[in-house]
DNA sequence: AATGAATGAGAATTCATTCAT
DNA sequence: AATGAATGAATTCTCATTCAT
């Protein structure tokens, strides 16, 4: 029998991708990727059919990368502005101590190369994470609006927040807790 | 090779530039911009010598248009907080009103194509604006902390604020006052 | 003004094309193609905007090319035989003296990269052609038959003929008046 | 490297061949190939070294299955014309009753993949079937003609008439006389 | 100054073939 | 003997840029 195909050389492809979209783009370029990978160009092409689908499964790999780092600091408070306050943190600290997996994230995340299906399926694996989300802006001011307007604030003063924590990582905390500061008391009735 | 001449053919090269690049993202290629600038594809080169300095020439003016917007809207209150709500405004209506501008900025701020040089100098022609803001953020509990921060927030929950006022406009007074109430009392002390 | 685009060149990319997929089939690269009409390979895009518009612009470039050499031969008799026996004759003599573009009309004919688009606009400016044919088909033991059976009839003898005049040409014209004698004594009631 | 052992899968491989190259072309990829013949990758080159080896095998094979109907109904009618009009009958069946063969054994017989050596040796196979058709020809017009033109003028009007069969087949005796008597009538003295 | 034809360096993708298992 | 993962050369096509007119 043939080797099998190797689950390291795909996380090693995928790895390469966020490391080099980070840097240069979505439009980084498959060579460099298999480059960065250490496999020939033809390699990635038996892992990820087109470079489409290269995009959406690294989507899927950076979300759920995320939301294991959210769920091993979920739940641990047990009122409701510590548990925010700990995914909050949770989200931060991932983005910071991961940068290429977060900027490529970004990216992804606004571009259309990934499908409704795609983001649909990872909403699905998500469940649980969405379910304290929702838990706190339910109780939010912003409840009231329509679909999404709260958790795009979260994201939105949460990208914010890494990029000035990774640019001066000394101080990190200052600028976390004015973060969550503007989150929690703007949103909160 | 003298200048060209027309600052009208200029204009349009940028201002295709803007709606193109907001639909088809900053590889829109130059061919395409110059058609829709009605000149042709040779021509685009005479105004900018590189694609790369049209990325640079385009924020700037992108910038500059936006800055004009928000100057006609300043100072018209005597408070602070109407200061700041006015600035707020400007800048959501900005957005909302010239779609691939806002789009298309969004792409280019991210963008290492353009120069920290470029950045740099769209600041100091800016400086009377950023005063105004530094005037506001002096006050709010964000001040304490380095060189930025509060633009940062403000910018971001302006930003997704704009996205959603584009996507659901029915709602778009909702967005605004929800985003700027999480600015404001999130911000201030 | 720029060069106006090249006639002269149009033409050397198809000629370059019939020459090159005669010796290696369809498949033949652009890059072949263009270096054999003396022009870089992104030319060739320029003056087709796919392989596909390619092959469907050299489909009627061979076409018309035979029918403008039928033409010439045609009519010179004024009974039928006289006349079917011209076309025959002109038809053998183009396919010999062009054996390229005979070769490569040839694997057009069959393949499904020419669309019946282009088949019906090219035999639109054949009906001229179209009608001596049919005239003499309508006489024939085969007009009884369905749709153009008659002429796949005498295409194929044609195209046979063509191959052993090109192989032997001291035998030429004893293979041209055999085949013509198979179509006609075997089609003519 | 020892021969492999299956003849079975030598033959599926040779019939997914034809298969898929009767629907795709001489281009269809090995790859496609061998997955219709329920094998792996890999395993096509045990069998056929390189993919221009399996195209001369696959001549090969056709060319005596083809031989093989032929020889089921030769020599049953006693008069010359009952016997080429046995062959005929039996080519035409044959076509249309194995529509890929046939189809991938056109491409072949036009292509330079097959060598002159396989050619030469495969026409040595069949020699009994070229004595009668041989015998026949000799009482032919067309027995004056060098080598073959008989035997190519048969073989193009059988294949003409057998994409007529193919795709009309309610008239398919209709198209099967009416070519036997171009054949018969036009060549026999 | 403006034009647009021409260029050729990449880009994504395919595929015959090899070779470790 | 069979497998199928891995390879990299070749393919079609795009596009920023140059330059003759």
């Amino acid at each position: 029998m043939a080797l099998p195909r190797s689950e390291e050389k795909r996380i090693a492809l995928l790895e390469s991708a966020a490391d080099i979209m980070a840097a240069q783009g979505l439009a980084a370029s498959t060579a460099s990727i298999a480059r960065g990978a250490g496999v020939a160009e033809g390699t990635l092409f038996r892992y990820f059919a087109t470079k489409d689908v290269l995009f959406n499964a690294l989507y899927t790999h950076l979300k759920l990368d995320l939301a294991a780092a959210l769920r091993q600091h979920m739940a641990v408070a047990d009122k409701l502005d510590g548990q925010v306050r700990a995914l909050w943190d949770a989200y931060i600290d991932w983005g910071v101590s991961k940068p290429s997996f977060f900027k490529t994230l970004n990216q992804l995340v606004v571009s259309d190369k990934v499908t409704a299906e795609t983001r649909d399926t990872v909403a699905g694996m998500l469940s649980d994470i969405k379910c304290i989300a929702q838990a706190c802006t339910d109780k939010s001011g912003l409840a009231a609006l329509p679909g999404g307007f709260a958790d795009a604030v979260f994201m939105a003063l949460a990208e914010t927040t890494i990029r000035f924590v990774a640019l001066d990582p000394s101080n990190g905390p200052a600028y976390k807790s004015a973060g969550f500061q503007v989150f929690w008391s703007g949103s909160v009735r």
